[in-house]
DNA sequence: GATGAATGAGCCTTCATTCAT
DNA sequence: AATGAATGAAGGCTCATTCAT
């Protein structure tokens, strides 16, 4: 007796994870209520419970979402450069972009990283898509190894995954309140070490 | 018969601190119960009141203590170079040194860090740590590019916030599951392009 | 179903005041538990907390609504008055009526009593309502006075204030357990005194 | 092995009221902690357990107290008379002497009234202390009555009575904040009434 | 499908009281 | 005789969750 088409479902689950996220992201998982959600959505409380069985499913959807756009963002590290660019304005091109983002949905970020740490299914994804995030970005990297804009001697397998690294270290550096340009020039710095003088 | 015997008053403080470090670490901040933390320690909650005023003065308590330690932590960081170590000895065994001590409470770490993103105080607090920790390694980083040790182009201050970061994330991807060995080398690598091919 | 149905809520509201209102008259108000409340109620603490922010509310509302009692009670003083009787006979009718009412929620009075002597708001109303009364029971004395009933020789607004406070000073005598008949008795003196010989 | 004499138990107890009382006169009976008393006499809170079995024993003793320092009131009450003085002159300068003492430690009263109410013990003294003082003003009146100073038609012991619930009522006009002046005119307009035209 | 209402379980906090020293 | 320290027993309040309608 399904009123409603799956699509709909779906589309509900989905607006109900984005005003969750906005809502987590700024008050934490575990002091956000579920009303606090609903009023924001502007249901009732146990409308959410027809698209998610409890706190925690709903937790581990909005855990899963963002890692999802986590490893969008990780994807995207280094993608579209343009063939004018030199491999430092590109680096710096990414990092100005994605600097307000990462601003935003910080706190969220190590949010998912807590609960990951208590929560095997996330852990396992949250390393998945660290992995396949490192595979692509190692792609990217030995491309301009080949066209001699890095290093020769890198590896870059590892220098992926520590790019990646640097990448979420610097997200915790925006947090403490460190100004933008600061964090800027700090991957800026390393981008250089990289870069072939 | 201690009438104002700080030791006493700081002895239990501090055994309530360590306790409930081990607590939070395991179980987080908001999910861990006053009593839980009292259980562990054999007494009852309102022992732990008289040297408290509240949960939130505990965390906060904690939150100090973790970022002492994560200073000392950064103030280590490229610290003790023998001269007879390369550049890159010096870095690997400082992260191979420090590798079991990073696993060991990072959540709590990050369980801070949420803490410090709702928190001015302890966030301002967590920021100075940061700002010294970088001027002190861009000092040490100052003398190795004196020495030729690394690249002359490199701005030593940023380049050490990019450090500081890298460890920062190392840290995050630790704590994915990902192994030692991959993170140690993800940390070679940088220090590889840091260093004076 | 009741979307903005105030009148469930309203209803809701009034059966918990009444049965406070005779836990808090047994018990008083600092003993008396939210649980009792809710026990005698037949429903769960929680519930109450829908319907009154908290304790302090509960207890405010409950003021106030004593204080309202108390006006009514104050209104009626010397009211309804038959053309037969005399001034006495008049204002013995009147305590004989209302002494088993005083008694039946004395010690509540007295409990909001105290709760107005630290409470602006409470305060306020509780002397508005006196003053309020005062000017009633004057009009009437006035009355009594142009037809000769009353000493010719007394201000009826401060003798108005007098006889409110007496009928409170009765109520606390019939707190301790003094009998109806002495009481009624001491109110009949000064009756006597009052009216014109 | 009593170190001490008893003069000294007594002593210590009386302080132990003194303060006591003013503690529960600000904050009230149920509101005030064992610590609030012991803080302000400057000892620790189980040094009053030496003096009280527990917070009962002393609300109980408090309440004694109280009634004792109330029965003192009542019984002065018309007493002092000069000679020279006309009743109604009398009768003011009575109120007017008390008024202060009066609002200082209105609150209390009411407090022991409730207490009263659940403890037979402190009810039955109540009542005894008002009995014996309506006899004593009673006396007073019968006197005045002789000397022809008031209303020949009065029965002294109701009249008694009347009067002491009169002087009960206008302390509870006064908590409500109603000035004094208006309050000390209520109390002469009833003794206007009384006296003799 | 959605909601108003209710609830059980639990958490933080307080406080009268005790007791070894 | 006094106290610092500790505690058991609440009590207020919150919140995830359920359910009749």
């Amino acid at each position: 007796m399904p009123k409603v088409l799956p699509g709909y479902q779906q589309e509900a689950r989905k607006r109900i994870i984005v005003t969750a996220v906005e809502t987590f992201s700024e008050i934490g998982f575990h002091q956000t209520t579920m009303e606090d959600i609903a009023k924001r959505l502007g249901v009732s409380k146990a409308a959410i419970y027809s698209y998610f069985k409890n706190k925690e499913e709903l937790i581990d959807a909005i855990g899963e979402a963002t890692l999802h756009t986590l490893k969008e963002e990780l994807d995207s590290l280094f993608k579209g450069r343009l063939s004018t660019d030199s491999f430092l304005e590109w680096a710096m091109s990414i990092i100005e972009m994605k600097i307000e983002d990462i601003k935003k949905y910080s706190s969220l970020h190590f949010e998912v990283l807590i609960e990951a740490s208590r929560n095997v299914s996330l852990r396992r994804m949250l390393k998945e898509n660290i992995r396949k995030a490192t595979i692509i970005v190692a792609g990217l990297l030995e491309e301009e190894k080949r066209k001699r804009c890095i290093r020769q001697e890198l590896n870059t397998r590892p220098l992926a995954l520590g790019l990646i690294a640097l990448f979420f270290g610097l997200r915790q550096v925006l947090l403490t309140g460190i100004g933008d340009e600061e964090v800027s020039q700090a991957w800026r710095e390393l981008m250089k070490a990289v870069a072939r003088s």
